[in-house]
DNA sequence: ATGAAAGCGCTAACAA
DNA sequence: TTGTTAGCGCTTTCAT
């Protein structure tokens, strides 16, 4: 393993010359710093990460807290934590996973060890037991999803009251009244973790200004409960034209469904989507959809982190704002008979 | 921030004992042993892991590289990741994130800074260029996927060339004579991955062995990509009645198209998907399958690396034997006409 | 512009 | 069974 003061000796210079080299913190002279690199190169040296951790104060690694069911999104969650890793790596941090296994214990670990310097959370729930602990440290931290109280909390997240709303006023514009919305499994809404609530306020708000009446129905996804619940939607409102697919596993057994009832899309009955592009893309039709923004969730977060790390703003709550690609799934509601 | 020396001070012994009440390397009268321990939790004392790295020569964290690219089994990516990073955990480990965007050079950073003291690689390619570097570093290491060489390196991985004979031997089982391999996008096989190769391997042998005919074709996935895929399949062997699908994102849109063709399944055609088991339950027919046991992998994964970190057991590969669940996906051939 | 030296908090010989 | 002490490799004052 080479060391620092191995390369100093191979450059003629002291440690501290090294060291200051490396990190810009001081002015050195050209031919110092040639040197300095060249021998850094020759030798193949790598600072000790435990060495600098230890002298410099921090660890230049950023947690991030995953959740650890699968049940929710995956391919989001994975994309963001993508986004979270590379743009970490373009500031110089590196990111540590923790799975929500541990729960609040992970957060007292790694900020008691200092092993991160800060942390990002993610599926944050409306009444988050790590919250207190977030507020009580002065360890920067980033929430990925809204609390209840965002209260002396950095968090990033789509603005799915806003998603909602726009989803609503876009079959509302084409003249539905009667929508119907499908939500997450029942377990989603019973976790409370804020965005299915919200996009409902949003979806319910819209309603209410355009006159359109709305019903929702938490649905497992696959195929068999899609159905159940699709038949219980038009047994209580046959006038159905217009659905709002919130999730990702409903999607396409809804357009199964829907073609092997005659009922055509977007002709008879319009679907608009809140997933990944990707799934609406790939969907049997070209859904029209409000896409999940992961990456740049995982990027904003990342930025906000390092500008606080950096000392550099404070507490804030950024709200991404949703963009509805209009596709193949939908156009006017049918004329009333 | 509390340190071991305070701890030493607040329970009234060296600093050394405190230390070894936490490692257990020496035997600890029970007396002292409660004071020590009762004076952490008094004051909350986490162990500092820079220090504990520089000192001890081991950062207690694992690298895991996954791959940047999500247009692959994204949702098994995750749940190996997770089941990586609940793992290491168990075994006292933490996981450090890395994406393939690095490549080869976050083997060398990793190795050489000693953020990790070993590491496991994702998506692995048949000719990874990052093997040269793992041969040659002492540096424990685990590949999830295998190499085209596998000399001195540790592999984990589904045995794909044995779910390829399965799948090929159950529809054999059932009377079917033509079967159609439905694979990933070209892309994939491009990239060289090995376990679409393999795959297909096993299921050609199981072909010869059975005296079926095969047909591969790889298919983007979609609706439409399928759809194009389906039709040119039938158009050179009409009496194919058994499919093989390797690609999630064409799993659904297949059965759509079977459907809309009035082609019932599994009276006229079966199927048999290579794919999670949630895909294969909420598909619109529930499919017979071979599950990519993904916990599994990350499981074994992590317990190969730490064995290697204890010294214990050297360079294997182990492979998981595939296990083939029927559904209602697949029966018997249809009479011939 | 550069060097010398004092730690950072912990582990692991070496002593007792 | 416990204490003493010398580092681990780096950052950062304080000097020059």
């Amino acid at each position: 393993m080479v060391t620092l003061a191995e390369v100093a000796q191979h450059a003629g210079v002291s440690a501290s010359t090294v060291s200051y080299v490396l990190s810009g913190k001081r002015s050195i002279s050209a031919g110092t710093r040639q040197r300095v690199e060249q021998s850094i190169r020759e030798l193949g040296y790598h600072p000790n990460a435990g060495a600098r951790a230890l002298a410099g104060k921090r660890s230049n690694i950023i947690a991030l807290m995953i959740p650890l069911r699968t049940d929710l999104y995956v391919p989001v969650m994975m994309e963001i934590a993508i986004a979270v890793a590379t743009t970490a790596r373009t500031h110089g941090y590196d990111v540590l996973l923790l799975t929500g296994e541990e729960g609040p214990d992970a957060v007292r670990r790694v900020t008691g060890s200092g092993l991160a310097d800060a942390m990002i959370l993610m599926d944050v729930e409306l009444e988050d037991e790590r919250l207190p602990l977030l507020r009580g440290t002065d360890q920067p931290s980033v929430l990925i999803g809204l609390p209840a109280d965002t209260g002396g909390l950095t968090c990033v997240d789509l603005d799915w009251s806003a998603t909602g709303a726009l989803c609503g006023e876009h079959l509302a514009g084409l003249g539905h009244r009667d929508i119907a919305v499908i939500g997450e499994a029942p377990a989603v809404y019973e976790r409370h973790t804020g965005f299915a609530e919200r996009t409902l306020d949003g979806l319910r708000s819209a309603a209410r200004e355009t006159g359109v009446r709305l019903l929702h129905r938490p649905c497992e996804g696959g195929y068999d409960a899609m159905a159940l619940t699709l038949a219980r939607v038009f047994d209580e409102r046959p006038g159905t034209t217009g659905f709002v697919v919130q999730n990702e596993s409903a999607v396409e057994p809804l357009l199964a469904l829907l073609r092997q009832q005659g009922r055509a899309v977007p002709e008879d009955v319009s679907v608009v989507a809140i997933c990944p592009d990707q799934v609406a893309v790939q969907a049997s039709v070209r859904l029209t959809s409000v896409a999940i923004p992961a990456q740049e969730m995982g990027r904003r977060a990342v930025e906000r982190l390092v500008a606080k790390l950096d000392g550099r703003g404070g507490d804030e709550v950024v709200l991404l704002a949703p963009e509805l690609t209009r596709r193949a799934s939908s156009g006017p509601a049918p004329a009333a008979d």
